[in-house]
DNA sequence: AATGAATGAGGATTCATTCAT
DNA sequence: AATGAATGAATCCTCATTCAT
């Protein structure tokens, strides 16, 4: 008598993320206008009925499900950053690291981009709400760290403390990428970062370049 | 009698270039899914009927209208390649100021970057045709530039010579931040370029940084 | 711990009425097939489950409001036409008088009759019971206290004899009259009353009219 | 050429009226809510997508219908009271008898008092409508012809005169009972009508009531 | 060439009804 | 007794597509 009880409200507490979890996966396959939220159901295993009663109509599944999907986004965006420590060049690279992460690795995180080009102008807020919880964070803490490190001499001083979008872009780049080609044209993940680094460090350094000789 | 016959015919041979020109208007505002054909000849001054006489059906709509806008980039990048002269940083700036152009100032080209991204799962083709004739000819003529400028010594050798994307992400990033926020979120095109540039041949430079005593 | 049970008890007495009465309130704003036997639950204070704990169906529910509605109305006809005396115009007066406060006073019997005019096809037995319950005993009444008042002499004999209806018109007429406007076009109901009376006693009388000089 | 033309003009001009006039028959069995389009449709030979091409949706087909319906009745009304001459006793028979063809012998009429009683809640622009064309102008009229009959002696003055709608409430109430019941108890229309015009006119007149000896 | 009336499959949404708890 | 999660049939409405003119 207590365990289908528990099961019950566990169904139902578990519900609405499984509803969720659907929808990403039907969203991110067909957009947001060609999903059909009978598909969403099937997925999920449940019918169209238990959608409407969890949720109001298709456009707030979709902005559900976008929320549900960067929550844990946004909230490692915000413990990370609080972690950095060490020389700056140590933490900008572990900073854009945890971009490649999400770019690279985090579909997720990779979807929420291409539902943010694709449907931002049905879904300004949500656009504006990624800008602020996510982009804007990650934005200022790289120009923090890039004008310490020129105030230290570890950096050289540069426009590109104006624009810190151009120091992590590759990234971006790469996200664009596995968007476009998913894995019909791999890349090598590693040395790509790498060879941003390479690039960016070469770039930043107060340093003249190493002699090859 | 004639001058009537010889308008009819203009308008005859301009009629699937207009229809397409609306078309790009509806799908970039609204995907699509979302975008219906009665309003795309409306926009073009004609009625639903008239689309089905030049295009058998929506998807090909979508796709002549995607050659439409894209024939002019492609053939612009090739004939730009061509009249590439100099030293190579300058051939590199040129090149890339080219495609900062096609991202910054000509709306055509962003959509249709948002059009790979939304619809690429739809129409793996399309994707596929930009590869082969902007994104591989642009990225191949990178790499061949770089490669150049370093065995004369204008630039250090660079793993970057392995992912030519990592040179010019920047304009990538400038491409997407447009499409995600129009004009909500201004940016100093020229200033942004600029810093660009100038992390990039710092660090793609050979020789020692400029003393800034 | 006999209160408690007590109120339960008291509760679970009063549930059905609670529940007819929050039906009656919605079907009377919105017709049968337009109301939701959840708005029905949530006015009654209760869950969708409840009512089917005590109705069959919404038809059921729908029945049983009409007959929870209309039983005082039976009740209280009967009961009043057993009380009526005097004079046979007196009676009359009485009789119609009787009728005018069920249709102007007594909104639930202006929206009985509204349901039987909307939904009279759907539920035919509903309109049949009220026949036989209502409209009958009442116009059987009626044509006996005129017979009665023509055979002592009060009235003349006339045709409307055959069609007591025609004689308590006007009262039906306000009932639609309120059903249509509500409140929207107000009637001085006493007013409206003694001109019914007025024109009605003239009708029906046997005597020369008064002489005005 | 010429003909088929002609037959695709003529069906199109027709196509709405169409589809109002089994609207009718539709909304008039089961309601405004209860109703399917797509039965309307089939009964006017179309389909679905035929009402949408010329409605705009349900609420259009249901308020273009009642005003297909009451059109020609607003007509005829305006038509009638400008030819009604005679003694006023005259045209006051006349006039009740409009009426009482409307409420007896067209279903359209009648039925349109039946939307106007079970949707009026959904539709007060139409109560509000009809009451300004149709109801204010009956009215009015009726109380000038009294107004003038007691003017010149053929009718007494009677407080009816503030109340029209006493004058010929019968033929309301002969049209309620009609929609309540149908064919399934008749009534000897022609006899109900004399048994009113009797009542009435013994109740208007100024002279003495008629010997019968 | 062009029109636009007509179609009908498809998808969002609603809601009466059920039933495990 | 009562709840409320879940169902799925039903219905509104849309829109790509066709075709007679």
């Amino acid at each position: 008598m207590d365990a289908p009880r528990k099961l019950r409200a566990r169904r139902k507490a578990e519900r609405p993320a499984e509803i969720l979890d659907a929808a990403f996966a039907e969203f991110s396959r067909h957009g947001y206008a060609a999903t059909r939220l009978e598909d969403v159901a099937q997925l999920a295993g449940v019918t169209k009925g238990t959608i409407y009663f969890y949720f109001e109509n298709k456009e707030r599944v979709f902005d559900e499900m976008i929320r549900h999907m960067s929550r844990p986004m946004f909230a490692e965006l915000h413990e990370f950053i609080a972690t950095l420590t060490g020389p700056y060049h140590t933490r900008l690279r572990s900073l854009i690291g945890f971009l490649y992460k999400r770019c690279s690795e985090d579909r997720a995180s990779r979807e929420t981009l291409r539902f943010l080009i694709s449907e931002g102008g049905r879904f300004p807020d949500l656009v504006e709400r990624h800008y602020q919880e996510f982009i804007q964070p990650f934005v200022d803490r790289l120009r923090e760290i890039v004008e310490a490190g020129i105030s230290v001499g570890e950096f050289r001083a540069t426009p590109a403390i104006n624009f810190p979008e151009v120091i992590f872009s590759p990234a971006m780049l790469l996200a664009v990428w596995q968007l476009l080609f998913d894995d019909r044209r791999q890349i090598d993940i590693d040395a790509f970062i790498d060879a941003h680094f390479d690039l960016l460090m070469k770039g930043l350094s107060s340093l003249p370049p190493k002699s090859h000789g």
